[in-house]
DNA sequence: ATCGTTAATCGTCGAATAACGATATAAATG
DNA sequence: CATTTATATCGTTATTCGACGATTAACGAT
């Protein structure tokens, strides 16, 4: 894949860049609609969903769980197994870096410069 | 592709994702280290920045100007040309509804419960 | 013990991403 | 006019993504 992280790059100018790495899987995670609307489903309903996503974001039951299992690997969510369902619910905290990573950037069109970034 | 925002399945129960695709696009933008470490740049030196972002970066010259392309593409850069550089600067605005977004559903671990998301 | 429900996993396929080198453009400069 | 510099684009390659149907697993209920 000859990744931007590889061992040969270490020590080269895109070291700093390493910093990055936790962000940008949290920023793909978010980077899908049927994602998104999932999030949105666990924000409205504070209580844990079952299988009803599925019916609410309209793909197979196989696409909706590969999205839940992304989001889950992110730890953007969680899911306790309750038989034969789960119930997953959100973890807003996992969000917190990217959101303010974004707070800081986006603010620069309304306030002050701030110093660092991440 | 089989996009879920496909024609036959506008009327379907996964309509109400529309909503979700430009934030998708912009989440999927912010998804790669080498763009978040773009933007950081652009945000530390608010004056535009020629070519040594390739140099920062550390990847090759057509790489990294693939990345500044989607980066453009999404709106979160602008880039003028002043021949034969290219002067990129932020757009912050365009991150605007993605930082909504995610203040929205980032807070949600601390303050009280809102209604609506998107 | 069988059936029904819910979720996860597997295998497959086409499309999109990410990377590179090589080439093309465009304009200032020698 | 030839060079240099900075970018963009093209062509290629390998990997990842996104979707699906089919299968499997786990458990409650009949």
């Amino acid at each position: 894949m000859m990744n931007i992280c590889d061992e040969r790059r270490t020590n080269g100018p895109a070291s700093f860049r390493r910093e990055f790495d936790n962000l940008a899987l949290l920023a793909k995670a978010l980077g899908h609609p049927a994602r998104l609307g999932i999030i949105k489903m666990l924000y409205e309903r504070q209580t844990c969903i079952g299988c009803d996503i599925v019916d609410q974001i309209g793909l197979a039951q196989s696409t909706t769980s590969e999205h839940l299992r992304i989001l889950k690997a992110a730890g953007i969510i969680t899911g306790e197994i309750d038989p034969p369902r789960v119930c997953y619910s959100l973890n807003a905290k996992a969000l917190e870096p990217l959101n303010e990573f974004l707070f800081t950037i986006a603010s620069e069109s309304t306030t002050e410069r701030r110093n660092s970034v991440a």
